[in-house]
RNA sequence: GCCGAGGUAGCUCAGUUGGCAGAGCACAGCCCUGAAAAGGCUGGUGUCGACAGUUCGAUUCUGUCCCUCGGCA
């Protein structure tokens, strides 16, 4: 019986190989941090914060770190890895990530991956291409580049050079098709080779996605009331702070949720009611794309809070979940080592 | 009460010399492999205040009524 609950497409050699790792995703606001608390501190873990922006160091309230207090004992990894003006992407992530799972394997504690960047969660699940690092020094080069022979110019270069690439991407998609261009000049391969020689079939791990979800009224009453809080815990401040500072407007950090937004204030191009209906809006807007990601994401096991649970009742439901994914991996362990023997 | 102005999408409004209506915002759906809280794409959701009249046909013209906002009493 154990044996053919196998996954014919996970020889048994593998499954010993592979070590779990748990993961909570959702849209901003829906609650994760709360409950990944008691989650942590049930499962006697930590929390690995997989979230783009919390890894800024002096932005707080702007990225809604969970506080001292909020953590209540638990440690939280991969926050305030880097300053505001210093570079971090999926690739970084993934490599400090997979550093702290691979230390709480050796302490034998489970590693609990929260976040809300689909992208990053990604990296660890399924792998990351093989691909060079970003090249600031070319990417400037390019864009100036582009500007001088203005129009379709890095669009119409992708299609010379990577035209695969090119017809997947907008000709207006000007992050993505430089990320191509990049690629091709410091590998000499085209970026749609690589990704096809890597389709995310890495799996490193063997890994319990849960993604939180609320209704889509409910969580924009959230994220209104969090936009509120942020507010008057000092955003504004905050923000001044990082100005002054001399961290520039359009810096990758200082173009996200928040600072962008209060920043267009200070600046005087609109007034304060306005900076906080663009923040509010913004934020709805990026909730739905993360909502968009998490969905396609295979394997994600869906979880919805109602208005009237509390955290501590969801976490209860999440470690239902949990344990009956630990259940299956120690059968199909078994299930190896009889076939094995 | 009288005199103006107006009632069209969730909101602000445009428009149809009579042929089942369109902008912005809001909203919805989607894409994504080292910028990902970034970046990009797509979509009009409607009893045109109500009822009658004229007309082949009325959101548009006419009448009555209702409502809102000004001004005068």
């Amino acid at each position: 019986m154990k044996i053919q609950s196998l996954p014919i497409t996970h020889p048994p050699s593998l499954i010993t190989d592979k070590k779990p790792l748990l993961v909570l995703v959702g849209p901003t606001a829906v609650g994760k941090s709360d409950i990944a608390v008691h989650v942590a501190a049930s499962l006697g873990t930590e929390v690995l914060t997989a979230d783009s922006r919390q890894v800024y160091r002096g932005m707080d309230i702007g990225m809604d770190k969970p506080s001292l207090d909020q953590r209540r004992g638990v440690p939280h990894r991969l926050i305030d890895l880097v300053n505001p003006d210093q570079p971090f992407n999926a690739g970084m992530f993934r490599r400090h990530a997979i550093e702290e799972i691979e230390r709480l394997h050796r302490e034998r504690k489970l590693p609990l991956v929260v976040g809300g960047t689909g992208l990053y969660v990604r990296t660890l699940v399924r792998g990351l291409c093989d691909a060079p690092q970003a090249d600031p020094e070319f990417r400037a080069m390019i864009l100036r580049e582009a500007h001088e022979k203005g129009g379709c110019f890095l669009y119409e270069r992708l299609t010379c050079v990577d035209p695969e690439s090119a017809s997947r991407l907008h000709p207006h998609d000007e992050v993505k098709i430089l990320r191509a261009l990049e690629v091709h000049h410091l590998l000499g391969r085209p970026l749609s080779e690589v990704h096809r020689d890597h389709e995310f079939g890495e799996m490193p791990f063997v890994s319990c996605v849960i993604g939180l979800i609320r209704g889509r009224e409910a969580l924009y009453r959230r994220i209104e009331d969090r936009v509120e809080l942020q507010l008057a815990k000092g955003l504004v401040v905050e923000t001044e702070r990082l100005l002054a500072q001399g961290y520039r407007r359009d810096l990758g950090s200082m173009k996200g949720l928040g600072y962008r937004q209060i920043a267009g204030y200070l600046a005087g191009e609109y007034d304060y009611a306005e900076a906080v209906r663009r923040l509010k809006r913004d934020t709805r807007r990026f909730a739905k794309r993360q909502l968009t990601w998490f969905r396609k994401e295979p394997g994600l096991t869906w979880l919805s809070i109602e208005d009237h649970e509390s955290s501590e009742q969801v976490a209860e439901r999440i470690l239902i979940q949990i344990e009956a994914f630990l259940a299956t991996l120690a059968d199909d362990r078994q299930g190896a080592e009889e076939l094995a023997s």
